[in-house]
DNA sequence: AATGAATGAGGATTCATTCAT
DNA sequence: AATGAATGAATCCTCATTCAT
């Protein structure tokens, strides 16, 4: 018996996630993620059970790692503010040394796919809002749900960000450090 | 010489976006649209060259839909805040009252499909920009970035909207407000 | 607009018979039956919805066509043996001059894929049922049930009609006389 | 060197006969074989050549078991009426005791897989022939051949049995003693 | 203008089989 | 002997589009 081959598995998500980035989901086919992947579009199979389940699996995938990312350096005993600046860093980094997969992430997440896939029911985001229920507590934050401080304080990064891959503008570090100041008195008492 | 029936032009239209709406783009089919629309696939290629060319005209379409209500009962004489305030509940609006074609750009504007088409240079968005350009010279508005500027008006109330739809939150009057006033604080001086 | 071409719809149901008769049915895919129809894939499913649509429609049309052969010069004013005996000379004609049609019916009917569809509940099998009906009545024959009459009467005969067309036996009008003879005693009073 | 593991073999059979019969050849994968039986698809071709060899190999392995089953009781000193009594009713209880070995040899034998492989060509069908040929010679049988003896006794009750097994008719023992005295009566003079 | 018929190309998936352990 | 991984070929079917009317 042969076992299963990591880089196999490997060469697959990278292959799907960069046609789906590059062509969108209606032109990325079993046939082509294989092809790119150097692999038998049987075998594809062999790893997941149906588009479907390879598609899902990629974005949690993603997200898991992306999650990773965003809390590294990041622990409870700072203060509130330098967690959030470290966060906020991660997140920009990780966008711009990723483009394909965060790119991946957002068609994923504005397409009916996974209408049902909520951010911050992942348990690997769980520090993250953790972070703002403590910010609260501090009196740090204003006194707002979790949804509307994501969108003063991601949304708008991501946005940028989404433009500045594009092209259409540059994020450079002080645009960041404009961004998150804004963001910043947006969230806080 | 027959003339194009109007009728089975807004049909198809309609069809289309409420099938990627529901389904995505990679379920929608031309044949699954005429179908939709009561009309033979041939037809739609009366109406439009051909898949492409119906995405963007659909896009564009209810991109300069979204436009007119949007600007609907603004004028250049008003107060700044007046306008802005008009605009913003005017988007709540036409996005309650029309999530399908809501989430129809939201989805299309996340996929490649038209990564090169930007908001503002469509002709119709003009105002918007006037409007801002006009704010920032009295002083209302931040010395800021246009794309900054969307980054924490439109952005936020767009993912709020969103997650208010799809049955996460509620967005009612109350919150609305409140999150108007957040936004208000974060682009004025 | 185009009219159904009966042509194709025929050529589709001659290839298709022919291919499951020689090669069975597992061996028979619905390229295989496009391309012996000289038709593309596609095609096919104009006039079928699918694979088991045109496998159902194929056997009813098949049993149809053989039922209106069955009744041929047969009449409810003849006696009862006149009548009996036209039908089974005509079965026996029809099976020789229909080979694969005969052989399509019979593997099919031993298929699990039709284990529902009787033969006599098909509406124009009646008059067979009718006549045997009749004939009971007249004290013809014997006091038995539809299914007992048919196991001496087409039973055997198609029996011996299958190793004939297989060539393992010789069935001239002479044997079949014979046979005729052993059936008819076995239904009679 | 280990040896072949009955069990094994014995699983793939019967799997392989249950699903045939349930679902059609077309409808039989080695890996649902495979996954029935408990067994790797790597494991079948231990066994058996490939799948047209496991094929062959089942049809020839209960047609084996059939007459073994068949001829229980029978020896050549008792009347030929006495054997063929046996015979009979053994033919109805295997039927009945087995109806999914009997459904999958049924619906074998009228699939062109084995259109060459007949009947009494087969040496364990041996003692049936001999019974007929002596019957023939001791004047009880007609002077038929052993084709047309067939069709008036095992390919009625086969019939009938089938449709009992198909819950079309209920073929008690009564029915069964019935349609025994009808076949007798056309075969003996 | 409008349309159902027609189609080659390609979709997702499963196939029978072999490989490497 | 036994097996899960691996695969090219084939499966059914749908696709975007064009044709003929």
């Amino acid at each position: 018996m042969r076992h299963k081959d990591d880089n196999k598995n490997q060469a697959i998500c990278d292959a799907a996630i960069e046609l789906i980035t590059k062509n969108g989901f209606a032109d990325t086919s079993m046939s082509k993620i294989a092809k790119a992947a150097n692999v038998s579009p049987a075998t594809i199979y062999v790893y997941f059970e149906n588009k479907e389940d390879l598609l899902n699996k990629l974005y949690l995938f993603v997200k898991q790692e992306m999650s990773a990312e965003l809390l590294n350096g990041v622990n409870s005993n700072q203060p509130i503010e330098e967690s959030f600046k470290i966060i906020w860093n991660n997140f920009y980094n990780y966008a711009v040394e990723n483009p394909i997969r965060f790119a991946f992430t957002e068609q994923f997440a504005n397409s009916p796919m996974i209408a049902n896939c909520r951010w911050e029911s992942m348990e690997f985001f769980r520090p993250l809002v953790e972070l703002f229920e403590r910010g609260k507590q501090q009196k740090v934050f204003k006194d707002i749900s979790l949804e509307i401080f994501k969108a003063f304080t991601f949304a708008p990064l991501m946005g940028l960000i989404k433009e500045h891959l594009n092209g259409e503008i540059v994020l450079d570090k002080k645009a960041l450090e404009t961004t998150y100041e804004i963001a910043w008195d947006a969230i806080t008492n």
